[in-house]
DNA sequence: CATTTATTTCATTTTTTTCTGAAGAAAGTA
DNA sequence: TACTTTCTTCAGAAAAAAATGAAATAAATG
């Protein structure tokens, strides 16, 4: 997959999209197919099944399968109710803030509560420390980080308002 | 380099330092070497040499180099001026606000320009569409990528105020 | 329930990223 | 200048991440 879509049926157009959400799913650190699987169904006129990607994409089966999962998971792409056949479609949902921030969010939320558990075992590290100069310094040290991790918590809200207001659905959801 | 600071002189409490530094610096998209020197840094009450972190963390000297180089670059380190030797000593720079939020603004506004160039592109492309219905589909899909960079460039300066603003600079530089 | 078709799982392979250390600059010293 | 010490570079090694595909599972059909 030098360039999206160029030994099999997308167009230009396609394949200009199918690369840029490979690098905005790569911003939030997912692989490079997640991407181009999200890209590929976003692009398509008409849902999509496994079939569709491991043929269109040039990738494989297992890849088609986990990337289509982890994109159920977040919400970023819906069944389709397509008839006759037994296979499963899918088709994009389009509006980013809504999965992007939610699946921001999350990591940070999880990476805060992480961060404060470390600064509480710091704190008691601390208590422990007998020399004076010493412990004045890393008392700073550890404070800084304390009050970073709060300041992150405070944060927090913003981001989801950022992307999750109603402000910004609105200025996105106007298909 | 299982848990930072076990085969060496590190104290727990540097120890944590160090993961935590690594932890802050992977959010970053920075490798683990990286946060562990800044981390080795931050938490020594004195002036580092590139020696010592090779001996402290267990790390290679090319890996110290460059990771001194970078973390000079992005000013998250400066120059000591420490008596007697020719070596060349280091010390933390401690506002992460200030360091971190420049990284990422810079990131930030390199991915947005480079998505600004993206979807010039895709409406070039549009152009070229003759089919009715898939021009409409198109360029509603086309829309919404555009939609989204304008409003990524519409949030980058608050994320630029969140980091660095001065109340922010306030908030975390009462050493 | 046997058969065909679609999907998931996961051990292995491939690709990408990061780290290492020896060779060689650079800078200081006698 | 010859010698020592420190730092940088970069080709190759090692580690980590992602992709593959064959086997197992599930789901549908006659």
């Amino acid at each position: 997959m030098r360039q999206a879509g160029k030994e099999n049926g997308l167009s230009p157009l396609q394949g200009e999209i199918v690369d840029f959400m490979v690098r905005l799913f790569r911003l939030m650190g997912l692989p490079k197919t997640i991407g181009s699987i999200y890209g590929y169904i976003y692009a398509s006129p008409h849902p999509v099944a496994m079939d569709d990607l491991t043929q269109g994409l040039g990738i494989s089966l297992g890849s088609a399968s986990q990337g289509l999962r982890t994109l159920k998971v977040f919400r970023a792409i819906k069944p389709a109710y397509e008839q006759g056949g037994r296979r499963e479609y899918f088709e994009a949902e389009t509006n980013f803030q809504q999965f992007v921030g939610a699946f921001l969010k999350g990591e940070l939320e999880q990476y805060i509560e992480n961060t404060e558990k470390r600064t509480k075992r710091m704190d008691q590290q601390l208590s422990e420390i007998s020399d004076l100069s010493d412990k004045e310094f890393f008392e700073k040290r550890v404070k800084r980080l304390s009050t970073m991790s709060e300041r992150a918590r405070q944060i927090l809200p913003i981001i989801g308002e950022i992307f999750l207001s109603e402000e910004a659905a609105k200025l996105s959801d106007h298909e």
